[in-house]
DNA sequence: TTTCGTTTCGTTACATTGTAACAGTTACTG
DNA sequence: CAGTAACTGTTACAATGTAACGAAACGAAA
């Protein structure tokens, strides 16, 4: 399981998430209904980018929910609030994995493995901006997405 | 019409985006064929991103291919050699509407219109590329993409 | 120029992703 | 505890994308 494309303890890494969620939740004012809290927790667990009919599968296995909407529904929660990405590129969503609240993170996706890592290139974000400004244009999010081989899959095959 | 937001004569453009993408197929040995290059030509014209979908009603309507795949193997054909681009953001293709080959754009999709300026930012790419190799990934393509309100539809409403 | 191999086109059929709309249920609020 | 807003559940469907296979067009070599 990797994060950044690091080891980490995971199970750590789970429930601090969730700690930081039920906070915001709480000090927002928002609903972390036993639905969302659960899709949060597949999301978390998976570590992945998992498309949003492969979240509903766990649902239903897990009695949760049947219908696309569920999914969907729960899934736009989390990325309104910034608890998780809809990762453009692939369809399908990933926990956040960094602490801060609203950001703008940049996704680093295998082609081989699947795996994907969220970073933050505030340097980037910021000549992005300028740039968006100088034309005129007012920005309110932005997508980056890099896709490529993580160290792993970039090694040397084994013979 | 726009591009970048700009006015410009837009015969003009169309057709020197064609002849260069004649020129480049000749170099490498590409078939820009009637297909292909019609499809390219619908890009051109509307100048906004268009869903596979809407170039297939615009080929139908000339007798040109009826069935999904003819448009989306056009498209490929047009993005994989840098002709046109996926806006992944909405699921939708624009010509390119920089002279260079083989490029990183920074998309500028306006929430309210739908318009989409092509823009490159290369101090930001040469961040992300730094990044992603400080992780250890090795960058193959990146998809860059801000949403927000252009100049004319961030300007106050009319009374 | 005929043949052979490759690329492109055309079609069928289907897979995947995403949503509108409405009814029922739950949770907060006065 | 009544009223309201938010959330859940369902039906039905819309939009986007692809696998697979045969036919046609093209390009190179004999």
């Amino acid at each position: 399981m990797t994060v950044g494309f690091e080891f980490h303890d995971h199970e750590r890494c789970i429930s601090a998430a969730m700690t930081r969620a039920e906070r915001r939740c709480a000090e927002e004012n928002l609903r972390l209904t036993p639905l969302r809290r659960r899709v949060l927790e597949i999301l978390l667990s998976e570590h992945r980018a998992m498309g949003a009919y492969d979240i509903l599968e766990k649902l239903r296995m897990e009695g949760m929910g049947r219908q696309p909407p569920i999914a969907y529904r729960a899934l736009n929660f989390l990325v309104a609030h910034g608890f998780a990405h809809k990762v453009e590129r692939l369809n399908a969503f990933a926990a956040c994995t960094l602490t801060g609240a609203a950001h703008e993170p940049t996704f680093l996706i295998c082609r081989a493995c699947g795996s994907v890592a969220e970073t933050e290139v505030k340097s980037a974000s910021a000549q992005l901006g300028e740039t968006a400004a100088k034309a005129g244009f007012s920005p309110e999010s932005a997508v980056c997405e890099i896709e490529g081989l993580c160290p792993r899959c970039s090694e040397p095959a084994l013979p």
